[in-house]
DNA sequence: AAATGCATGTTATATTATAACATAACTTAG
DNA sequence: CTAAGTTATGTTATAATATAACATGCATTT
């Protein structure tokens, strides 16, 4: 087997990579951008895309199939994407009127959060404004 | 082209199938549980998912890739689900508190909502009572 | 050096979803 | 009624997303 010299474990390749990019990427476009880095099999890119994920430091939005890098201050707080379909941004957001809100349905129904997925779709600042 | 006699339209067909089933459905679930039906591609099971989401009539759980009959009472409240990780039973809420959230939120960033996106993983009440 | 654990490579395949084009059935204007 | 337009359906193929299964490499510790 070839031995390709890294300068970076393959989470690390992914997550700069994911980093300089303004709009949440596919596994398959990761993959095509991260050929030349020596990464040629989707578990690669995935097996990444988990530990990343594990951790933290990305988000899948689930609507998309895509990831983003994470803004990295919850202190606690929800997620909250906003997609704008029209120009593709998405923003990440925390707001804890998000949490309150899930810990009082959670005191209603019993159930126990434990991973929130909020994704709103709709149209950016920007896309609105130029209609 | 042979012609199967049915009573009711492809989407009828999902809905009444999806409509008694307690949890949500993968659209290959459907295809495969529906073959006695006449359906036997998955085009046929996805565009009938699509009329049917497009009514309003079912929602996709994006982070279960599956669809689930929708409560019909909406009355503008944006629809939360709470998602069993352990036993995979899935609640459709309507709680005007998470619209409000993204009313304020909306008004911070100028953001336009269309569609939110709201699935609580976790575990039901019934799965945590069973410790 | 053997044993362990974890990261990676490799090949194959499973799962989810759509494209593209043909035919059928329904609707309605003339 | 009937031709034209529209919507629904059928059919085949393929694209896009994700995982399984097993082999190898490499660092750590004993």
């Amino acid at each position: 087997m070839e031995k390709i010299h890294k300068d970076l474990n393959n989470s690390e390749i992914v997550f700069e990579y994911l980093k300089n990019k303004a709009n949440p990427l596919t596994a398959y476009e990761l993959l095509n951008g991260l050929r030349s880095k020596g990464m040629i099999a989707p578990t690669t890119i995935y097996r990444a895309l988990d530990k990343l994920t594990d951790s933290g430091r990305i988000h899948k939005i689930e609507s998309l199939n895509a990831w983003t890098v994470c803004c990295e201050n919850h202190n606690k707080k929800t997620a909250i994407f906003e997609i704008c379909d029209d120009c593709g941004n998405v923003t990440e957001h925390l707001d804890s009127s998000f949490t309150e809100s899930i810990k009082k349905l959670s005191k209603r129904t019993g159930f126990l959060p434990n991973k929130p997925i909020f994704e709103i779709h709709g149209q950016c600042a920007n896309c609105t404004s130029s209609i």
